[in-house]
DNA sequence: ATGGCCTATTGGACTGTCCAATGTGGGCAT
DNA sequence: ATGCCCACATTGGACAGTCCAATAGGCCAT
């Protein structure tokens, strides 16, 4: 029980954050005036003003003198340290960089990062109902490769990764459609991830990984092109021509 | 002429910022009591606490209740996005990455960017005393290459890996003292890799690349022995052992 | 030397008041 | 009916004065 030391305004700050986000005062809209706030949150106007200031110096609203504090669209403000990229893009970048990460992890791993990547894999193979933790377990098992290497650029890099998979909404969309119809491939795959990364053979474990994402980015090209509209098709079209080209670097 | 009614306490914190920026306030050290600052600005104190919760909130100030409020020490503030690496990491990072990206470049390179990147090729070998102009030719070389594989993960994560490069002090550091020794060799190896490219050759590519890197792994972790302290010179002997080890895989 | 207490200093928060920018609605001239 | 303009309610910006709580450094007893 960390008994909160957070100034007010912070805390205030923090929850009208979390009502942006969460879709209580919709992207463009205004927020309630200071004094309705104040009364709301049984605080003083002073710390209401603290705490949209500090909003607004995070870029979640913009304050109007005489009009109000608008939320700031959502769209508009893109994540900034996350590129505009596709579904098929990140997952080749993943491709390229992945498989290298494995084979230097395979060199470094100790055993108890080997439990843990046991424990991952459970997880998602277990419980095929709840796709939210099975989508943490998948995520904890590519970090904790990762930072098998003992290298933390490389580490936040694939995190990074990560984030545009589940950050980036058309990203997330894809993958979601993806990943209910091949649970058992990539279970399959991460398990002959693990072994080679248990015999701490290097190219092994390269090669395992560089396979995990070659089947993901087929099976993605896939469903695009069954669901998708025809722009979309167009696209993927072109991605697969790219795909097919490199599959034999 | 625009004169913005920005608020006082938008003012205030772009000037004390400036004020931290330009050295007034050196990082590390406590800048003046809102009383004082108050004083100082001739504003209210309510003011001058508006403006400070907005340079918390910006990073560039920590606040503490009792004590004051600290400016962040410049190196510990690390760029949000940029993770504490050494320089070991970041150019072990980019021997992983770099040398895939290079060749799938290769496959998808047209010749408008190959005579961009003998401009750049150019630039770093004619005029040494430049030394500035010489690193902004390297980063157009790589980056040029990252842009010709078509996937914007994939270039965003190599400018990432530039950024590393320039903008962590501890990285950029090492990396200068070793780039003045091996202008020559550094040329060599872009030419090999120019030419792989030119001949659309992703293995070649990939090997240049690879090379390329190997080679400045080497030449770091002989300056950073050569000159180190010896808590650096113990660190470099791990990185060392890492690297003799990963460089059969 | 050391440990605990005292106290000056600092940021956090409140109350109450006034000012300036904004936007809206009603009235007036057309 | 239409269009313009102004009065006014609403909103954020800024101020002064007061009190509270956390901090840190110095002082004193041990």
């Amino acid at each position: 029980m960390e008994t909160n030391d957070k100034p007010v305004y912070h805390t205030v700050a923090q929850a009208i954050r979390d009502q942006i986000e969460s879709g209580v005062y919709a992207p463009g809209r205004r927020l309630p005036g200071e004094r309705h706030l104040a009364e709301e949150f049984n605080v003083s106007r002073v710390t209401i003003r603290q705490a949209t200031a500090t909003l607004q110096a995070l870029g979640h609203v913009a304050i109007r003198r005489g009009s109000g504090a608008w939320v700031v669209d959502g769209a508009r403000r893109q994540r900034s340290d996350l590129p505009r990229a596709s579904a098929f893009e990140v997952t080749e970048a993943r491709r390229l960089f992945e498989p290298e990460v494995a084979a230097l992890a395979a060199l470094n791993i100790d055993d108890k990062t080997l439990d843990q990547l046991a424990d991952c894999m459970e997880a998602m193979t277990s419980q095929e109902p709840d796709d939210e933790a099975a989508e943490r377990a998948d995520r904890d098992f590519h970090l904790a490769i990762a930072a098998a290497t003992g290298n933390s650029a490389a580490s936040h890099i694939v995190g990074l990764l990560w984030r545009m998979r589940t950050e980036l909404p058309d990203v997330k969309e894809v993958y979601d459609a993806v990943c209910h119809e091949d649970a058992s491939a990539r279970g399959m795959e991460h398990s002959e991830i693990f072994d080679a990364l248990k015999a701490r053979d290097p190219g092994a474990a390269r090669l395992a990984m560089r396979r995990h994402f070659t089947r993901l980015l087929e099976s993605m090209l896939s469903v695009t092109e069954q669901q998708a509209l025809q722009e979309i098709r167009r696209r993927a079209n072109e991605s697969r021509q790219r795909f097919l080209k490199a599959a034999g670097i």
